[in-house]
RNA sequence: GCCGCUUUAGCUCAGCUGGUUAGAGCAGCUGUUUUGUAAACAGCAGGUCUACGGUUCGAAUCCGUAAAGCGGCUCCA
């Protein structure tokens, strides 16, 4: 941390404390649990019994904690014995503050997730981890507290109350439930409004927004929650986005498959899934059998099926199965929302089985796909390789994961990817590479992922014959390039806002016509539109156009062609009928070009990415 | 699942503390207008105010329940 950071950790954190002691000035039975400091700002944890808060009491709040920093106290730094504080806390009736002086004194940290959960908040009178604790005092309000802190309340710089929610004191779910007030906190008041006007874009740009605006996809309470129904529109951007994520595999070995939405249960007896995921099933009933049976939610155990269909040699190796296919989980209905969390996911969803010697190779076949997948649509790529740590819990020999991790590291750096290591983040299966892409706005999502399994293929009794005539069991290479289709559209929708290349895009070009007088020339310009397939970056992509030739004025059409973001546009009239040349209208602005050149025109500019204004 | 907020026409939103036939813009439809780089003009139509209960002489408005949407639910003294 530098000094900026510093200095402005310590505005946020005391901005936490006058936050805390205005509501405590409102209501003086609040009662305080943690007020640390996030991005970008700072929140309280704050029980009020019945009352609730809403961002109708944020004016009120706000212009006390005004009242608190124009008056300017200094935060006043004291040190307390562990069991004073804790007497502190009781005559206080602070309990949620006890709890954490419990755990202090116990265990020394307050880390929910570095504690024993049962032990949590739990009293002792043994030997105490800690002797004293610091509190900080800025006027009548006194709190347990590190800090650091500013000098004085006048000291703390641009805030702004943001928004009000639940959450579960040390976030479980068997606890109280919290009011959560956040807000937002910078050095200067340009910097504040720097911050609001970029939540401002975020939301101009929002998949939500969009998807209804450019007639993406719906959704319906009778269909249900989670559960997208996808327009014309949509559907081409998905089925566009998923042909190039296959396409890149099957210039690279891989065929597709296809396996059925429901199996029976066993199947994830045997895999493994059931102990897992089970409780996230959809369990699906038979009239006809006693069959316990279930809507799938992963694809790699119905592949592993297809692998042992027929006897396996170790030159057949490696087999390589695509598919892209919809997965249906049970998701908790609070977390579901927008795209990025849906309970029908389509997952372009691939499984190589492999000789150990194989490895490094189909990772890197792997990674230069996932590589020209994002620069395609004009994300920035990261890595982050997970490695398995000292603890037990992971399945395989240990020199079989140790050469499988030093393969994909050897892959990552011959591909050239920014990447970063971690151990202990493995799965018990194996090792495995998170792709994470940064967006127009700069905000990193978490995408595609190649995952090493060394359990799968065993669990199903997987076998080839090597060389020797010995059986042996394959590894499966699991990866989505994608990683859901849905989430990838939310993100390429906010990438892009809504700008999407002309590849993708659902309505690629849009004739908009001056008068009725052009009809025979722009009949001539479909005749070329419509003999125009582009090949790149997928492949047999027939052209897709409309053309406008309403009785409205000009101006009209290039309204409604740019509000649904319409790539390129055509504006066709007498001039341009007589010069026999088309007046192009994009993004980035007009241009008027011969005719026959219009179909390279469209080629060279069919993978230009914007990045896009909303 | 849990907590809070929200739900008025296809879309975006008005509708003050409950009081006659619930409003606007856009979109739609019908005419007129043939238009050169982001909205021609006029008229018409469109709503059991999310659903179901309750309070009241009277409910879009107050209360309850349900559904859907939104913000969150281990960044930690």
């Amino acid at each position: 941390m530098n000094m900026n950071d510093e200095q402005l950790h310590a505005m946020r954190h005391s901005l936490a404390h006058i936050m805390a002691a205005a509501v405590q000035k409102l209501w003086p039975e609040a009662k305080f649990g943690v007020g640390p400091v996030v991005e970008n700002g700072f929140y309280y944890d704050i029980d009020l019994g019945e009352r609730t808060l809403s961002d109708a009491n944020f004016p009120k709040i706000e212009k006390v904690m005004r009242g608190i920093i124009d008056y300017g106290d200094d935060f006043v730094r004291s040190e307390m014995p562990i069991d004073q504080a804790i007497d502190w806390a009781r005559d206080n009736r602070q309990p949620y503050k006890e709890e954490l002086l419990n755990d202090l004194k116990r265990a020394g940290t307050t880390v929910a997730r570095d504690l024993d959960s049962a032990e949590l908040g739990l009293a002792t009178d043994g030997d105490a981890a800690v002797e004293t604790v610091s509190f900080y005092k800025n006027g009548n309000f006194f709190d347990l507290c590190r800090g650091p802190h500013v000098a004085n309340t006048k000291d703390v710089g641009a805030f702004k109350l943001m928004r009000v929610a639940g959450a579960y004191w040390r976030g479980n779910e068997k606890n109280p439930q919290m009011q959560r007030l956040y807000g937002v906190a910078f050095a200067t008041q340009s910097e504040l409004d720097d911050y609001l006007e970029r939540v401002e874009q975020a939301k101009l740009r929002d998949h939500r927004k969009l998807g209804r605006e450019l007639d993406l996809y719906t959704m319906s309470p009778l269909v249900g929650t989670g559960l997208p129904l996808f327009t014309p529109r949509g559907t081409i951007l998905r089925e566009k986005l998923s042909q190039l994520s296959n396409q890149l595999r099957e210039s690279r070995g891989f065929t597709k498959v296809w396996t059925p939405n429901i199996t029976k249960t066993a199947l994830y007896e045997t895999s493994g899934h059931w102990d897992k995921f089970g409780d996230e099933l959809f369990l699906v009933t038979s009239q006809e059998t006693d069959d316990k049976m279930a809507l799938k939610p992963m694809n790699c155990p119905h592949h592993t099926q297809i692998f042992a269909s027929q006897p396996r040699s170790y030159r057949d190796m490696p087999v390589r199965f695509i598919e892209t296919t919809t997965d249906y989980r049970d998701e908790k209905t609070g977390e579901l929302g927008g795209l990025n969390r849906v309970r029908a996911l389509t997952q372009d969803d691939s499984h190589v089985f492999a000789r150990p010697d194989q490895i490094e190779a189909e990772i890197d076949g792997l990674l230069s796909a996932a590589q020209e997948l994002y620069r395609t649509v004009g994300m920035k790529l990261r890595v982050r390789l997970s490695y398995r740590d000292g603890g037990d819990g992971y399945l395989g020999d240990l020199s079989l994961w140790e050469s499988a991790q030093a393969q994909l590291k050897s892959a990552v750096e011959k591909n050239q990817l920014e990447y970063f290591e971690q151990d202990g983040e493995a799965a018990f299966y194996g090792p495995k590479i998170d792709f994470m892409a940064t967006d127009a706005l700069g905000r990193e999502h978490q995408v595609a992922t190649v995952q090493l399994d060394f359990v799968q293929p065993g669990r199903f009794g997987l076998v080839y014959t090597d060389d020797t005539g010995t059986k042996q069991t394959p590894i499966m290479i699991h990866c989505a390039l994608l990683g859901s289709v849905e989430r990838f559209l939310s993100v390429f929708i906010e990438h892009t806002a809504g700008w999407f290349p002309i590849w993708a895009a659902p309505e690629q070009v849009r004739i908009l016509t001056i008068n009725d007088d052009v009809q025979g020339y722009t009949d001539e310009i479909k005749a070329i539109l419509a003999g125009i397939v582009l090949m790149s970056p997928v492949k047999y992509n027939e052209l897709r156009f409309t053309v406008d030739d309403r009785q409205a004025s000009l101006g009209k059409k290039i309204r409604d062609a740019t509000n649904m973001k319409i790539p390129l546009q055509i504006i066709v009239g007498p001039k341009d009928q007589d010069s026999r040349s088309v007046s192009l209208r994009t993004q980035s602005g007009e241009e008027t070009i011969p005719l026959d050149q219009l179909g390279v025109y469209i080629e060279n500019h069919s993978n230009d990415v914007s990045g896009g204004r909303a």
